[in-house]
DNA sequence: CGGACAAGCTGA
DNA sequence: CAGCTTGTCCGG
């Protein structure tokens, strides 16, 4: 076939082109409908003949309709007899490269979507007609020569463990939370160019994916400040596709067209914003890694708490452990088993520390309460222990009749009831069962311990001697310069992305982030005590008084206090300890205890044909994948050995009538 | 998805 | 049996 590539290497051209051997006389369409899931055969125009390559945006009447379409490979297929192919009715202009289209079948697979969903998400969202000029370096020549007036860089980077992440190919960096991770992304590229000037190639482009669109936009500033030509996804994708050297993006840049791709780099890679909600649920960070491995090119994760699933696929890379200690803050942990829970929601020391911190009249306090009002823990109520599943360490709930929740309902509990007096344990996350008898002590009295609810404010209010701020979803943009100084807002875990800052960080009653019947609850958890010490700021900041910390990072006179009825959790004793390690095996043992994800892969099916679907998997591809139908109701739980096989059997499914909401890889089970 | 066409329901 | 709704099929 006439196809050559233009440009660059061997292995990495722009995109597909016609030689003199001449432009192909049919081309095959995947129309930009994502119900029709086929390709179709459509003749060139000889007008359009030199506009036509894998991946050029089309329009094409199909059924009577024009509709927009990709042009996903040159050539006639074998179609009905009787049928004549009708001409493209008009180019529209760029779109995804070959690979990124290869790429996009690849995710209709892994995720149970529709090409066309991911073709769209990876196509610009302008019609691009022409791409602008790159010269051999990467630079659109109007920027050539452009003054890069970098700012000093702080905090930098170990020159030996950017060597060993850089030297992975499939490379999870540790990096604490209050670091600074641009200047370790500059460090990793720098050592990309160094190492492809030394082996005579081009330097490839550098792919760095961030989970939040003001992270995203951070990045690319900081790249164009020290002048490195950006392309930042997704309003830039036409220089992304010219091969400028950095793009950036939040997940949809994992869908990039990219000439001369050298590393991805994924940026919070615990963040589970990487993950998109809406079915089909990709995840940028497995896009990632799949792309970089056909690319033939490392992937490295950046992240304070590599998940479990992670540490599975790549090499762990760390600081030295005192360096990784300093860039933590201080994480104290207030255990909370030997007050009366009459004694209220703060603790004498949280009562003491919220005083102070608004006493200095510096950043805000930052109260972080979650109101899971269903969740109901339950404590020994003679030496206070948080009671918890024997099979898996879940905190168990009372087990609880339906009879009983329409009781509840009707507000007529009986106070024995609240006492969760003589009712068996049930686990939430396994359902094991087990009497009501404490682990740890072996007394019969268990006792259900459920914090006011929205009294949270007002007993704060009443201690803090301070008005309280509270934030929800729902209020506006808040920035820690709004506030008054010696501030104190709460709000649930929500308030710890709209402040930046925070003297004091306080989780008023941290089991209720535990208690979740997640199997992901921990590393959760951990993700949010990740978010509360960036807005402390290490203590390696405060130990230098005088220290400007860089800009978006706080200056480390914070701390973290954690209140818990579980202080031997492993996701409290790893923030204590600035080790992630710690939550990181017991999760493993866990996982693998309960063939959990990375020890099996996971499917969710939902909505009206989920049941017809669910029977048929259950029928016809058992014992390959097991089928669980009383996850809950309308729900169904596919589980296999491993993504392949949990895959396929989707994709051998026949389409069921109704439609069917396929979650692979829930986070919600 | 959405147009085409077939099969089913209603009312005079 | 026209006129309309509902269901199933299929696209080049």
């Amino acid at each position: 076939m006439g196809v050559d590539t233009e440009g660059g290497g061997a292995a990495h051209g722009p995109r597909a082109r016609i030689t003199a051997s001449g432009p192909p006389a049919v081309v095959q369409v995947l129309p930009d409908v994502p119900a029709v899931d086929r390709t179709f055969s459509y003749t060139v125009p000889e007008r359009f003949a030199g506009g036509v390559a894998v991946g050029t945006r089309v329009r094409i009447v199909l059924h009577g309709r024009r509709v927009g379409g990709w042009i996903v490979a040159f050539g006639a297929l074998p179609i009905a007899e009787g049928v004549t192919l009708r001409p493209l009715a008009g180019l529209s202009g760029w779109g995804p490269f070959p690979d990124v289209i290869e790429l996009a079948a690849w995710g209709a697979w892994r995720w149970a979507g529709r090409r066309a969903t991911f073709l769209r998400t990876a196509s610009p969202r302008h019609v691009v007609r022409s791409l602008p000029e790159i010269d051999d370096a990467g630079w659109p020549p109007a920027e050539r020569g452009a003054a890069p007036d970098p700012p000093e860089a702080r905090g930098r980077p170990d020159d030996a463990v950017v060597d060993a992440a850089a030297g992975e190919h499939r490379g999870i960096l540790r990096i604490p939370p209050c670091a600074d991770t641009r200047p370790w992304v500059e460090a990793l590229r720098r050592h990309d160019i160094r190492r492809a000037t030394h082996n005579g190639q081009r330097p490839g482009q550098l792919l760095v994916l961030h989970p939040a669109t003001d992270g995203a936009a951070a990045v690319a500033a900081y790249f164009r400040h020290r002048g490195v030509p950006v392309g930042l996804l997704p309003q830039e994708w036409d220089r992304a596709a010219a091969g400028v050297p950095v793009v950036v993006g939040t997940r949809v840049a994992a869908w990039a067209s990219l000439p001369w791709l050298g590393r991805v780099v994924v940026l919070d890679a615990h963040d589970e914003r990487h993950r998109e909600e809406r079915a089909p649920t990709w995840d940028g960070r497995v896009v990632a890694a799949e792309r970089a491995a056909l690319s033939g090119v490392a992937c490295t994760l950046m992240t304070p708490c590599p998940t479990v699933e992670q540490l599975a696929w790549g090499e762990l890379v760390t600081l030295p452990r005192p360096a990784e200690h300093q860039g933590w803050p201080v994480v104290e942990v207030v255990d909370r088993r030997g007050d009366d829970p009459r004694l209220g929601l703060f603790s004498e020391r949280v009562v003491t520390a919220v005083r102070a911190a608004v006493a200095a009249r510096g950043d805000p306090v930052v109260c972080v309460y979650n109101r899971t009002g269903a969740a109901r823990l339950v404590a020994c109520n003679g030496c206070g222990s948080l009671a918890r599943c024997e099979v898996c360490d879940a905190p168990v709930a009372t087990a609880r009749s339906g009879q009983e929740e329409a009781e509840d309902q009707g507000r007529r509990a009986v106070s024995a009831r609240a006492r969760g007096e003589g009712r068996e344990l049930v686990c939430p996350r396994c359902g094991a069962r087990r009497p009501p008898v404490c682990a740890s002590c072996g007394r019969r009295q268990i006792r259900v311990v459920q914090p006011g609810v929205g009294r949270v404010a007002s007993a704060l209010e009443a201690l803090a001697g301070t008005p309280v701020v509270e934030i929800g979803k729902t209020s506006g943009p808040l920035l820690a310069t709004d506030l008054p100084a010696g501030a104190v807002v709460v709000g649930t875990e929500a308030v710890l992305h709209r402040v930046h800052r925070a003297a004091l960080v306080v989780f008023v009653d941290f089991d209720q982030e535990l208690v979740a019947a997640r199997f992901r609850a921990g590393e959760q958890a951990f993700a949010r005590l990740v978010l509360a010490a960036r807005l402390a700021g290490s203590r390696r900041a405060r130990s230098r008084p005088g220290a400007r910390p860089p800009a978006g990072v706080a200056d480390g006179r914070g701390r973290v206090v954690v209140q818990t009825r579980a202080p031997d959790h492993p996701v409290v004793r790893a923030a204590a300890a600035a080790d992630p390690s710690i939550l990181a095996q017991e999760d493993t043992a866990t996982r693998r205890a309960l063939a959990l994800p990375p020890f099996s892969a996971l499917a969710e099916l939902s909505g009206p044909g989920a049941g017809e679907l669910a029977s048929w998997l259950g029928d016809e591809c058992s014992p390959a994948v097991e089928v669980s139908g009383s996850h809950a109701q309308g729900r169904w739980l596919v589980r296999g050995p491993d993504h392949a096989t949990v895959c396929d059997a989707l994709r051998a499914a026949p389409a069921p009538r109704a439609h069917v909401r396929i979650d692979v890889d829930p986070t919600g089970v």
